[in-house]
DNA sequence: TCGTTATTTGACCATTCAGTCAAAACGAGT
DNA sequence: ACTCGTTTTGACTGAATGGTCAAATAACGA
C-alpha cells in the first residue's frame, strides 16, 4: 500500500517540520498560521498541505516526534553505585536540552500550558515512566544513599529548574542583562541538586 | 475631563477582566476570541468593546494589574535576623500564589513564552527589583548567614519551582494521579530551600 | 413625566485563515 | 520525444474573527 517516501518527500517533510517548530514554538498552535509555516519552509501553502493533511497534523507529528528526545535523559536514569552522580547527570542533560533545544521546550510548554489537548494520549506513558523512576529513587532513599525526599517532586524540581531557562528565556535575559544565563545555571543547578540529595 | 466611573462601569469592567483572565489564561492571546470573553462576561461583543477599546486593551489591562500582585512577595523580602526564614517565607508565599491564582500564573507564562511582546515595558522595573533583592541576598552570603549561592539564579529557582505547579498543572496532575500536588509541594520546597541555604 | 446621558445590541464590514481543486510543471523511465 | 506518476501552485471558498455603527433601550436627574 504505502510506498517508501522519495528523497523529495523526506526533504520537504523535514523542512516543514523544522519550520513548524520555529513558528509553533514562537506563537503557539492557534497563533501560528499555515502561511507562516509554508513561507518559513520555502514553499506554498497548498504544497505544504500536500505533505501534511492539516495544521494539526504538522503539530502532532512534531509533538510525538519530540517527546522521545525530551524524555530520553529520564529513561537513561538507572540504578548504580552513585545515585547522586546519576541524578546530577540527569539534571545536567536536561539543562543541556534547554540550552540546545529551547524551541522544543517552548513547544511543549505551550502545549501543557493550554491543558495538553493534543498530548493527552502520551500522558499515560509519561506517568508510567515517572512512576518507574520514582520507585528507583525511593529505593535509593530507603537504602540511605540519598537524603529523604519525595521522588515525584524531586523529578518535578529538576524539570522546573532546567526548563525555566528555555521557557522563560526572555525574562531570564531581561534580568541578567548581557551575561549568558547558562554559565551560572550549570553551577547553580549542580549545587542545588548536590545539596538536596546529600544524605 | 474624565468623569468618575459609575457603578455599572465598575461592575462591567470587573466582569470583563475576570472573563478575560479565564479565557486568555486558557487559550493565550491569539487563541482567545472576543466572543468567548464577552460570553463569559455575560454580555455582547459590542458591549464589551464599549468598555475596552480592543482585545489588546483587555489583555494589557490584565497584565499590568496583575504584575503588582505577582511581585509583591519579592518586594516584601527585606533584611532581617534570619534570612533563611525570610526566603522560606518568600518561597511559600510564591507557592501560595500558584495554588490560589493559577490562571494569573498561566497568563504570565503564556506572555513570557511568546517573548513578552506586551510586557517589555515592565521588564526594566522587573530587573531593578530583582537586582535590588539580589544585592540583599548577596550581603547575606557575604555575612555568612546563608550558604554560597548566586542570588539571581536562586531567585530563578524559587520562581521555577513554585510556578511549575500552576503552569504545568495538567502534567503534574497526570503524573501524580489523584493526590493533591500542593500537599507534597509545600514540604518539598521547604526542604529544598532549607538545604540550599543552610551555611 | 420628560429630556438627557449612559448602556446595549443586531446587523454589518474587512480581514485573516484553514483547507480545496484543477491545472500546470516536473521528472524518471522508455 | 512520449508517457505517466509526482510535485507545485494560482485562484478560490467558507468560516471565524476583530472591530464599527446607527439605532434601540435603560437610568437618572429635574
Amino acid at each position: 500500500m504505502s510506498k517508501p517516501p522519495t528523497r523529495i518527500q523526506q526533504r520537504n517533510r523535514a523542512s516543514i517540520l523544522a519550520a513548524g517548530l520555529d513558528v509553533f514554538s514562537q506563537h503557539g498552535f492557534r497563533g501560528a498560521t499555515l502561511d507562516q509555516i509554508a513561507e518559513a519552509a520555502g514553499m506554498s501553502k497548498p504544497n505544504l498541505l500536500y505533505y501534511f493533511s492539516s495544521k494539526e497534523d504538522v503539530h502532532t507529528t512534531l509533538l510525538s516526534g519530540l517527546l522521545d528526545m525530551w524524555l530520553a535523559p529520564l529513561r537513561a536514569v538507572s540504578d548504580c553505585d552513585d545515585p547522586i552522580l546519576e541524578l546530577l547527570k540527569y539534571a545536567q542533560a536536561k539543562l543541556d536540552l534547554s540550552r540546545d533545544y529551547p524551541r522544543e521546550s517552548r513547544l511543549f510548554a505551550n502545549e501543557i500550558l493550554q491543558g495538553a489537548p493534543r498530548l493527552s494520549p502520551s500522558m499515560g506513558a509519561l506517568k508510567s515512566l515517572v512512576d518507574e523512576k520514582a520507585a528507583l529513587i525511593q529505593s535509593w532513599v530507603d537504602a540511605g544513599k540519598i537524603a529523604q525526599t519525595d521522588p515525584h517532586h524531586l523529578i518535578f524540581s529538576i524539570w522546573a529548574l532546567t526548563q525555566h531557562y528555555a521557557d522563560f528565556d526572555v525574562q531570564v535575559r531581561a534580568v541578567l542583562g548581557d551575561a549568558d544565563p547558562y554559565v551560572g545555571a550549570v553551577t547553580h543547578i549542580d549545587r542545588t541538586v548536590r545539596r538536596l540529595l546529600r544524605p
